[in-house]
DNA sequence: AGCTAATCGAGACGGTACGTCGTGTCTTTTC
DNA sequence: GAAAAGACACGACGTACCGTCTCGATTAGCT
């Protein structure tokens, strides 16, 4: 995706097919063992036996070759077990997506992520990267639980991603590097989990006034303040 | 705080306080007017009026200068205003809160504690710088909340902080940044605002009980696991 | 010399003669160590247990410093035995001159010497400095020769000095660092010596008119070769 | 010299011939207006239009490069037009030598070895520059006037070289920066060398032994003024 | 005794050069 | 024509030193 595609007619020697891999895994482990100061594209292509111009041939910037590197080296992440109910899917979606967030490949899409959304760089890659499949594992499971009837009509799945992704990543940002291991998922996202569970399952927030009415009306949501 | 601190007895010439306040001025406009990139120590420096000597005796790193600019000009944000009610507790947090994630300053804060976070840096920082006073101001509430009965006695404040801020977190994220401003806050808010709502509310109690709805079923929200 | 003389009436504390001394002798000791790079006002105020304004009250620029703490630290230096002959008195104003510019005191004032001759700065500080009392003993030396109708009337003390000098500051420049040492002066100047008294002698005058040699006879101080 | 040499296979982009030259040029032409002080890398690479790297790639420090620079733009200096006599040769060469001493060029060079001889920079960097191709010169001018039967026995060619260049580096040390010009450089250096003529054609020290003498020949070599 | 004035140690101040290093491009030879 | 190597122009980094300045604390003579 970042990198560029010729793309045409084969003239000249073709690429090595070795060199994209091998380059991909020496960022990977620069990346890890000096952060992104001291990340140098010399050391990368120090590292993977390369030159310079082999990595640029391929990736405009640095940032798109992390990028790269990681979105390579990031599992298939298929969470889509189907337990069933909206609490076993939601539980399965929340674990797997801390220990991404937990795990140093994860850890590193983060980063870049978040650079990316500060930076001027294109926003959607943040939501691309970072959340990409873990979203759509997430529709999914919502869309399910909808049609089950397990859902309130009231919510809106984008919010229900807000509240428990961001809950997730508020864990991990805060969590001291020492404790970052992925032991004890399940007690760890549990209260999140189940905060997120009462707020999509119970009536709207308007809590049984007449009868009538979804809510959107209400006690005035709105309201100014 | 980033600031190193002699603190003993005053030998030598006393440091101008001026320098700090002109230089974090200096900081914060030039960071706005060219980003991370091309920030520079010199250009701070020569904006200040000041010898970059002064810098690194005041700053270890850029980070830590910018890091402090920012939180000497973050707005003292006491929110407090006590509604009298959670709802209204809580809508008035988040907006505040997503409004200092959007302002420029909130947004540079964001960007050096995911950097302190993600780095070897104390991730002490993170809780402290990003969301430092809006985590207590959220404590204040949800203990009054408690006290008055309005919270469930099995959500911890803690989770509730995650999911929250969490989101909000996540919509300042993915936000491109030409909507990126603080124009609509209530719009913004109020779906998450309501979902943390309902999942925190004293036990879906009774949740409408006569007509009976999609499933409000029993306590059982917690489970094991 | 380059100290800023006050002078005038005596008000206010009067200056710690103490700071002085202390000061040439740090100025001494740290150029030994370090060298012309390394040698710090910070350092030499620091070694000296004095502030850098008290270093700056009383001299204008580093240089100058330096300079007066080697004039400070030469010794006398008064060469005037007069042997009785020219021959001798050269040899001693010679072995006595190699000494001084193979002495570390004298190696630094020729390096300052020539830099202040290098540069922008008053020329007069070489020869005032480098060859000061040396050229002046070299005059005396000079003129009792010349009523002694030792020496050639057309000879000017002045190119003689310039030849003698320069040889030996030839000598002190090409001599490697660990054979500078004042060891067997005699040797190392008696070539030289020799040249010059040769050029300097009243004229050949009658080269060898009898046999009786033209001298070599008297005194013969040296023996050397 | 200075210079590091790569010396085996030529792998990866040759270096720009062009460089060294621009950059040579540029440093002399820097020093020229701004003296050792304000001789500034930065400086010199901005006039060279070459990147300060491209400095370090090729001088480890200032000096090697100033110095460089010096031996670069000297002239070859084939001071060996042979007069015939040892008389003219002498002459000529200490015109030569005298004129050098003068130029900017030979100026920059002496201050150079100087500071070279006087840090702990091998002191061969002395002989080797300020005089190398010079004393080349003079000795080959010795060693003919040896073969002639003009020069006594008795004098080291070593010891007129020290004579002759110590005097006239004296000269040019001593002499007023106003003054500094090459014109009349035979009325300058006329009396040294008349008198390092002296001391090298008459008797040796030891007088005229027997009576035939190597040559105590002409009654008045002086001349010139 | 009080006043005034200069010195002293300490160290902050505005500048500026240093030498290093990283970026992204260019230019070679080799495959 | 891609690959490996590495030179290239540029510019920021953090350190160090310069010479000036501002402190509080002396330490005198002069009133």
């Amino acid at each position: 995706m970042a990198e560029s595609t010729t793309g045409q007619a084969t003239r000249g020697r073709p690429r090595d097919p070795g060199v994209r891999a091998r380059v991909l895994d020496a960022a990977l482990t620069e990346y890890a063992r000096s952060g992104w100061a001291g990340f140098t594209m010399h050391a990368v292509a120090g590292r993977a036996g390369v030159g310079k111009s082999s990595l640029y041939l391929r990736w405009p910037t640095k940032e798109r070759l992390l990028a790269d590197a990681i979105e390579a080296h990031s599992r298939p992440l298929v969470v889509d077990h189907d337990t069933g109910t909206l609490e076993g899917d939601l539980r399965a979606l929340a674990s797997h997506t801390l220990a991404h967030l937990l795990d140093p490949v994860g850890w590193v899409t983060l980063r870049i992520a978040v650079d990316a959304a500060v930076e001027a760089f294109d926003v959607r890659e943040f939501s691309g990267r970072i959340i990409g499949r873990h979203s759509e594992a997430a529709r999914t499971v919502l869309d399910r639980a909808r049609r089950r009837g397990e859902l309130s009509p009231a919510v809106d799945s984008h919010t229900v991603l807000e509240g428990l992704f961001g809950g997730l990543l508020m864990q991990a940002l805060t969590m001291p590097h020492d404790e970052r291991s992925p032991a004890d998922l399940v007690g760890k996202i549990t209260p999140l989990v189940d905060l997120v569970l009462r707020g999509v399952r119970t009536a709207p927030v308007d809590p049984c006034p007449p009868p009538g009415q979804t809510r959107a009306d209400g006690p005035m949501p709105t309201a100014g303040r």
